[in-house]
DNA sequence: CTGGGGATGGGGCCC
DNA sequence: TGGGCCCCATCCCCA
């Protein structure tokens, strides 16, 4: 269940010094140039794209040993000096999302509160798991199947563009001009300048209110429903959210769950 | 304490 | 193969 259990808890727990984003891991020779991206910082090799600004020095980066990151080769400053791309492309693409709303989400069965396996926390991978970790469904046959790791920590995939796309979210290519936060995906990027923008392009077809994030607004919808998605397996009673559930459950009107 | 909104992360799927 | 998006999930904060 949890998906952002591998990297990056303190993201969400503490607001953090985005100047400090830099290798959490530590993995002293690998400097990417989110160390360099502060709020008002150009230097670093950046750019727009649809309002976006891509570290371009990350990427290629990504796949070339560090001996062939050459430093130089990074494209100088870019023009940034387009101040109206922030909030005029963010809302264009913005729209575009808009576009694709309008499938309310559709009748969805109730779920009974049976608390998922969470997913061990341990950052280790299968190759280097001690034995007890056989909880991990499907072993891993890796004489038989290319694994391609994480140099950042230790998770591992089994094709390059998982990988890649993992990776990002330690390189956090793309960085908010506002305030010069980072992130793994441009679409994160854009969902967060909406929260500078203040643009709500996802309303809720009941009461006009207006979400800047789709998943909020279909958390919204569930306070619409008559019974909720996440209804509790001993008392029936439903609620909107998960979380909500899972206080309901631990606060003691079930058994306590584990 | 509960319910809900805001913000964010990541895997999977589609093009 | 990569980008974009969907969907689900989580955490924080506030009323």
């Amino acid at each position: 269940m949890p998906r952002s259990f591998l990297v990056k808890k303190y993201f969400a727990r503490q607001k953090p010094n985005y100047s400090e984003l830099e290798c959490q891991n530590d993995t002293s020779q690998e400097r990417f140039a989110l160390a360099e991206l502060s709020p008002g910082d150009d230097t670093s090799a950046t750019c727009f794209t649809a309002g976006l600004v891509w570290d371009l020095s990350v990427l290629p980066a990504l796949y070339m040993p560090t001996s062939q990151i050459e430093p130089s080769a990074t494209p100088g400053p870019l023009d940034l000096s387009s101040p109206s791309s922030l909030s005029s492309s963010a809302s264009s693409s913005g729209e575009e999302d808009e576009g694709r709303t309008s499938d309310p989400p559709s009748p969805e069965p109730v779920h009974t509160y049976a608390p998922r396996q969470r997913m061990k926390c341990t950052g280790v991978m299968a190759h280097v798991s001690p034995p007890e970790e056989e909880d991990r469904e499907a072993p891993i046959t890796a004489a038989t199947r290319p694994v391609f790791l994480c140099k950042h920590c230790p998770k591992e995939y089994t094709s390059l563009g998982a990988l890649k796309m993992h990776i990002r979210s330690h390189t956090l290519p793309c960085v908010c001009t506002t305030c010069g936060k980072a992130f793994s995906r441009p679409w994160l990027l854009r969902g967060h300048i909406r929260t500078h923008t203040g643009e709500r392009p996802f309303s809720c077809p009941h009461c006009n209110r207006a979400f800047a994030d789709r998943s909020n607004l279909r958390a919204h919808l569930q306070t619409h429903a008559e019974v909720k998605k996440y209804q509790c397996g001993v008392c029936a009673r439903t609620f909107s959210r998960m979380s909500l559930l899972q206080k309901h459950s631990s606060s003691g009107c079930c058994s306590p769950t584990v």
